[in-house]
DNA sequence: ATGCGTCGGTCT
DNA sequence: GACCGACGCATG
């Protein structure tokens, strides 16, 4: 009797076995069909067996096989099992997630083929054209080689132009036959020298054999992605395939440009949640084949099937968009590091602020440490100067000092931006009377006012209040604002320098896609001269006329309950700095605070940021948090307070588990979210191992436990958000 | 997750 | 006595 064990997209932590007729041609990691509580659906062929302890009567027949070549590879299915029992997620889910929506859907990997524009031989001439436009597009074809009609289009080249071109026989479409890249010559464009410091880093990576990880602490400016390039170049030029990975909002048409400039005449192919589910599809086959020389991607891409990778980069590692935070709660990199040494290969984790778990693996010797501290071009250190706010009048969230200096850096003709984390225009109402606050219905929170809008929206459960117009307590119609947010910032702003352009950037502002870009022209362009934002502002962008840059809201990382703030706020401070300014001109970064004597601060603005991170991870030491111990949180949320309640306080077990220190039920950050209670425990561990042991017994007792459909719970490993 | 059976209640 | 929704349960 033929016996195959199948994976099914279940939130269960099992597998189900199938009888498995003997003509059925299946290996682990294709796709079958089967019959499964009453309805037809897709799982994924683990193994074949000869046995099975289910009883006979309850076996049913695999219906059919879905494919002749497995989705999944047995290092694929490897390293998806070792994800799924990291993580404590259902293996079916783990697998599920993995895989492009088209192929989850039962769907022929075959059949989607996307045509590629380039340019025709009478284009090759590069002939001269009275539209500016239709002439950009031939010298991008031109450089950038080609390229998917999408891709274009992110460029910003309307369909008009690219149909104009097409008319006129200057450029072609058609479908790539497969492109034997590796056995040619690597094309490059000229590189510019490196200098002792990116030779050494290049060389000490070149001479890697096998798996290592390597972080590169290079300073902004210190010319990281030359020396990406300069690796990438040998591994390419070997035939091998390589990833990078970016953060979400890094993956822009010029960071694209960059690699295919450099590298001429091999496929770069990308992977963002912006691709269609055809274009995925596409992308993960071309992975698979080995058609694609190098995949840059975000989160997501490290799951690409790659045929023979040869190096993996995680550019800006500390960002926080690498961890994936609802279903599978993966981080990127954690599992970029899983896959290099699964594939014997470098792995390359790069950033001028690394994440203090990161930075404590190198000064442990697990990974290797590299530092790029002179910058490429003679760009003057931004200086940093502490406002004090203690005592001090405030105007609109500035105080007298800030002001003053935006007047005198506007009147030389330079940009401001200025920080606030807080979207919106004031975060509550109150009444001026009574001392009456807005609060959401549903969450335990104040609804934001926004005044454009003129609406209450709460930014928990997106519900959308009018504003009222009188105090609902004592009838007074003295409603105003409290606090701040970016919207009020903006009005402020635009009254004080009435003659000032001044441009937004944050979730609301950008909702409209392209929108981002846009308002970043514009900056770029001289547009706008004050610039008012979120974090948002700060990644990935250099704002060479800048130079004075005012954070208002320091303290709120100076002092919250999650740890992680204070390093965050550090990386924003210190990413900030880097990305204004023109060479040869040094800017100037203020920082509100009513702790200006704080020493994390002190260290932070004086030593620079390697000297901070080293300082805190001693302070982590001593508070025993991450990354000298490992947490985990479980999270649930139900309608009945009390059920969440004895939900949680039922894994809490009666005697302790050694090596394991459990913390609550405590209350969510946010208690209350859209009429849901939401209740923590958290789980803290100084051995990984102690802690896998605990969490896989903890998984099948909630499986087991009587309320655990009445409840929504979900298992956080490595936590970002540790409150 | 999701379809099914059971149970308690209501409606005609 | 038929019908409906809430809830618990098993899924191979």
């Amino acid at each position: 009797m033929l016996i195959l064990e199948v994976a099914i997209k279940l939130p269960l932590h099992r597998t189900f076995d199938y009888l498995l007729e003997p003509h059925l041609q299946v290996e682990p990691g294709m796709r079958v069909s089967v019959n499964f509580a009453n309805r037809k659906c897709t799982a994924i062929a683990l193994q074949k067996k000869n046995h099975t302890d289910v009883p006979e009567a309850k076996l049913k027949a695999v219906l059919s096989v879905l494919d002749t070549h497995p989705v999944f590879n047995t290092q694929q299915l490897q390293f998806l099992r070792f994800v799924a029992q990291y993580y404590c997620h259902p293996i079916g889910d783990t697998l599920f997630t993995a895989l492009p929506a088209v192929l989850r859907d039962g769907g022929n990997p075959d059949k989607t083929q996307i045509p590629l524009l380039s340019l025709s031989e009478k284009g090759q001439a590069l002939p001269t054209l009275r539209s500016k436009k239709q002439q950009a597009l031939l010298s991008q074809l031109h450089e950038g080689g080609a390229i998917k009609l999408s891709e274009l289009k992110a460029l910003g080249f309307a369909q008009q132009t690219i149909k104009g071109l097409e008319q006129k026989g200057l450029i072609e479409q058609y479908i790539e036959h497969e492109c034997n890249w590796s056995q040619q010559p690597l094309e490059l464009d000229k590189k510019p020298r490196l200098n002792d410091q990116q030779a050494t880093i290049c060389s000490a990576i070149n001479a890697q054999q096998g798996y290592r990880t390597f972080l590169i602490e290079g300073v902004t400016g210190s010319g990281k992605t030359e020396v990406y390039l300069q690796c990438l170049e040998q591994i390419l030029a070997a035939g091998q395939q390589a990833l990078i990975l970016v953060p979400e909002i890094g993956l822009t048409p010029q960071t694209v440009n960059r690699f295919k400039k450099r590298f001429k005449n091999i496929p770069i192919d990308l992977w963002h949640s912006n691709l269609t589910d055809n274009e995925r599809m596409h992308t993960w086959r071309r992975a698979e084949k080995g058609s694609s020389a190098l995949v840059i991607g975000t989160r997501s891409a490290v799951f690409l099937p790659f045929q023979r990778l040869g190096m993996i980069v995680v550019d800006e590692e500390h960002d926080g968009s690498f961890k994936q935070q609802e279903g599978l709660r993966y981080h990127a990199r954690d599992l970029a590091a899983f896959r290099a040494h699964q594939q014997q290969c470098p792995l390359i984790l790069g950033t001028a602020t690394p994440a203090l778990d990161t930075l404590n693996k190198a000064i442990t010797n697990k990974y290797q440490l590299l530092s790029l501290t002179k910058r490429a071009q003679t760009q003057q250190d931004n200086k940093f100067e502490l406002v004090d706010m203690k005592g001090q009048p405030e105007q609109g969230g500035f105080s007298a000092m800030s002001l003053h200096w935006m007047e005198k850096t506007l009147a030389r003709g330079k940009q401001v931006m200025v920080f606030l984390n807080r979207r919106g225009f004031a975060p509550t109402l109150m009444c001026h009377e009574c001392g009456w606050l807005n609060t959401c219905r549903h969450c335990s929170t104040s609804a934001t006012y926004h005044r454009s809008l003129n609406r209450l929206v709460c930014h928990h459960c997106g519900e959308q209040d009018f504003v009222p117009q009188q105090c609902p307590d004592c009838g007074s119609t003295q409603i105003m604002p409290a606090g701040i947010g970016t919207e009020q910032l903006e009005s402020f702003l635009t009254e004080r320098f009435s003659d000032i352009p001044i441009t937004r950037i944050d979730r609301d502002s950008t909702r409209r896609k392209g929108s981002l870009e846009s308002a970043l022209e514009e900056i770029n362009q001289g547009g706008a001269r004050i610039l008012v934002g979120t974090q948002m502002l700060a990644k990935g962008h250099h704002f060479a006329d800048v130079s004075l840059v005012i954070i208002l809201d320091v303290d709120s990382g100076l002092y919250s309950c999650d740890f992680r703030a204070t390093e965050q706020m550090a990386q924003l401070i210190t990413q900030v700095a880097g990305r204004a300014g023109r060479a040869g001109e040094a800017g100037t970064v203020l920082l509100q605070t009513h702790f200006p004597e704080h020493p994390l601060l002190q260290d932070l603005i004086n030593n620079g940021y390697g000297d901070f991170a080293r300082y805190a991870l001693q302070e982590r030491e001593e508070a025993m948090l991450p990354p000298f111990a490992h947490l985990t949180i479980i999270r649930a949320e139900a309608t009945n307070q009390n059920t969440v309640l004895r939900f949680l306080s039922d894994l809490v077990p009666a005697s302790p588990y050694p090596g394991i220190q459990l913390l609550g039920p405590i209350p969510a950050p946010l208690e209350r979210i859209a009429g849901k209670y939401r209740y923590q425990l958290h789980i803290h561990a100084q051995k990984r191992t102690v802690l896998r042991d605990y969490l896989s017994q903890l998984a099948s007792y909630i499986t087991a436990h009587e309320s655990a459909n009445k409840v929504r719970w979900s298992i956080d490993v490595d936590p970002m958000d540790s409150y």
